[in-house]
DNA sequence: TGCTGATAGACAGCATACTGATCGTCAGTG
DNA sequence: CACTGACGATCAGTATGCTGTCTATCAGCA
């Protein structure tokens, strides 16, 4: 970059490349899954519960890389749909513990191969080594970077 | 993979990265710019109209990747903190011509070194050479990507 | 047992995105 | 000139994401 260029060029700036990278992941996301009523956000609740049921809503937000003032309305509008259902803590009353619904495990079953889908369409205009390296990079960005979220990924 | 992994990983996923990515950039952008209440969006509309003064709304929209139902409030807001000025089009009087102020030109310049360290901070996890190929492979996602969004970036 | 600090969850308020509708203006045509 | 279709801007409604605050509850300790 010469003297010339006062300024880098925003769209040469990763933080304005991933924005609309996001933008484009969340409206390939929806266009896939639009029969099914999901956000991507929702997916991510849905996939963490598979793994392990009974989180409390903490817990289950760090897994899913959310922050905790957004986890209570979403996990609310998954309820309303009958995917999860919230108990209150026996041990802890504080907590509400969350699982999935067996109509949210039928649903995470059948919405799975769009959601692979969105991933093949992302990933599209880059071949096979592109895509391994792509993702590599982009994991240890995310991984390295994790702490100065808000919302940093535990457990 | 193997046939015993019926589900991807949610982080392996790159929409799921991607998310967690624009997360860290909007924290570490807020974070660097704490001092000039100035969001990264808000950035992104300054850097355009210093490439080119008395935009249109949905042309400005579009340069900045930003759907058009969003910029009216964000101009809005800009509008109110001096940094910009709107005028009714002359020979479209539909439109509303959008340039920044002195105080925008200003302030503009001010900020330019914090984030010019978001992009340092962002891609610090990788080496110089690892930087290239990740911004490479990045943009071409984009922009092959760029009419999956409703946004997409024009001109 | 009663006090204190920490934690889980909820909430208010703001900014970004998107869907879809509406309103005013413009431009081309009969 | 009136009609029609396109376009710029706005708005209502919803979802995400953040800051900051508050309440209920818990856990440790005097």
């Amino acid at each position: 970059m010469g003297d010339f260029m006062l300024h880098g060029d925003l769209h040469l700036k990763p933080g304005h490349l991933i924005r609309r990278a996001q933008q484009i992941a969340v409206s390939i996301f929806l266009d896939e899954c639009k029969e099914f009523d999901l956000t991507p956000t929702q997916y991510a609740v849905l996939a963490v519960l598979r793994e392990k049921s009974d989180l409390d809503q903490i817990t289950l937000a760090s897994r899913a890389a959310l922050d905790r003032s957004t986890i209570g309305g979403l996990v609310e509008r998954l309820e309303e749909k009958g995917w999860i259902r919230r108990t209150v803590g026996v041990e802890d009353r504080r907590q509400k513990l969350v699982s999935l619904t067996e109509a949210g495990q039928a649903m995470l079953e059948t919405v799975e191969p769009s959601v692979e889908r969105v991933q093949q369409r992302l990933l599209e205009p880059l071949n096979g080594d592109e895509r391994a390296v792509f993702m590599a990079l982009l994991e240890r960005l995310v991984d390295e970077n994790n702490e100065s979220s808000r919302a940093p990924f535990k457990k």
